[in-house]
DNA sequence: CCAAAATGCGAGTGTCCGCTCACATTTATC
DNA sequence: GATAAATGTGAGCGGACACTCGCATTTTGG
């Protein structure tokens, strides 16, 4: 998408209006997004992926203002895939485990951070954030899944405790799965059967302490 | 430290063999991090860091190849006050409980990330790694504390689940501490005693089952 | 003292790359 | 068809910045 009304430097661009440019925005970001995981941000330039998208610089400049909001459509882009990924986790089905949902959860992640796992690197990794608000939208979103599992669990609830258990379960799984996507163990089983009970044993702790 | 005698690049330096001119290379290297941590990597500057240190950009060249170089020993003297704060939780002291080793870890770990947090973010997340050996040796270094902790803990040793414990263990706990140091929670008791409690669970879940 | 070595200087060079603009081509409207 | 609007083009401008080089100054060793 390319509908820029506002813009944070005042830069406005028009959106597409006909099929044909509608279409050249998608080939420009799909290009843009193949340059970005293949050469990284500090290698990422608008005229190579002008050319890769068989454009002229021109055209990336008539829907994009700068080479960063290019990036932050990559971005949007990106994270809807891989919310698409992780979604059938947060199914209120009250019937199953905790921990099959930990399973679940687990799973989810893991998936997630294999839809394009170079892109995601450099997007997470390397692509200055300039608007907050879309990646809040995604971190919130993000989070409600965690907070789903440990509402699930038993034991009586805490607000308070149950936030910071959030952001503690959040941080947790994503460190390890980020440190396995390092080293390329992604999927490794064995690493997956100690993530689940990683997530099991402090949720059974929780409830028993 | 400036002695660079193999450079991957072939452009070697001098080291600086005067009392002046280590005197020099120190406030560079110092200059350089503030500059670092204030700017950003996209915004740090040989000509902006040479005016902070009060020296020409030559001086800079004349024991630095690249800028990539002075951000590395940038890295490696940051890395090696960071293994300073985390040690102390290391000490084979037999008596103590895994509880309180546990707890160790978590205040070193969160000592480590509490030395110039905002430079520390810029080398993790934007500084691009040129020298593999450096990070690795630290990475190194940096398990051998988790492995500790979880060779401390009661049960029969397994060499290959161990291995893969310290991972889980070390991607979680730098997991949480990350995303707490993001949020600018890195001093919440909560939070330490949450992740305390999640080390513990863990550690306990795997001697019992 | 006096070479010679070490250190320090900073204007300038070369390169890279984001982005513009004047113009060409295609599509919509009537 | 004709006019206007939308879309596409790419040479090149301009600024940023890593890095050099010829020279000045300081320190060392004899």
């Amino acid at each position: 998408m390319a509908t820029r009304v506002p813009s944070e430097h005042g830069s406005v661009r028009k959106a597409p209006r006909q099929l044909r440019s509608r279409a050249t925005v998608d080939t420009i970001v799909e290009a843009a997004a193949r340059v970005l995981a293949r050469r990284g941000w500090a290698h990422f330039t608008t005229n190579e992926t002008a050319s890769a998208a068989g454009v002229s610089v021109g055209s990336i400049y008539q829907y994009f203002p700068n080479k960063l909001a290019l990036a932050e459509e990559i971005r949007k882009r990106h994270l809807d895939a891989v919310l698409a990924a992780i979604s059938g986790s947060d199914e209120r089905d009250a019937v199953i485990t905790v921990e099959q949902r930990a399973a679940k959860l687990v799973d989810g992640v893991v998936a997630a951070h294999s839809v394009d796992q170079e892109l995601h690197r450099v997007l997470l990794d390397e692509v200055p954030l300039a608007a907050r608000s879309t990646q809040d939208q995604f971190e919130a979103e993000y989070l409600r899944r965690y907070q789903a599992v440990i509402a699930s669990a038993p034991g009586k609830p805490d607000p308070k405790r149950d936030d910071i258990a959030g952001r503690v379960l959040s941080g947790a799984v994503e460190g390890v799965v980020h440190a396995a996507a390092r080293h390329g163990e992604l999927q490794s089983p064995e690493l997956r059967a100690e993530l689940i009970e990683l997530v099991c044993a402090y949720l059974r702790s929780r409830c028993t302490g």
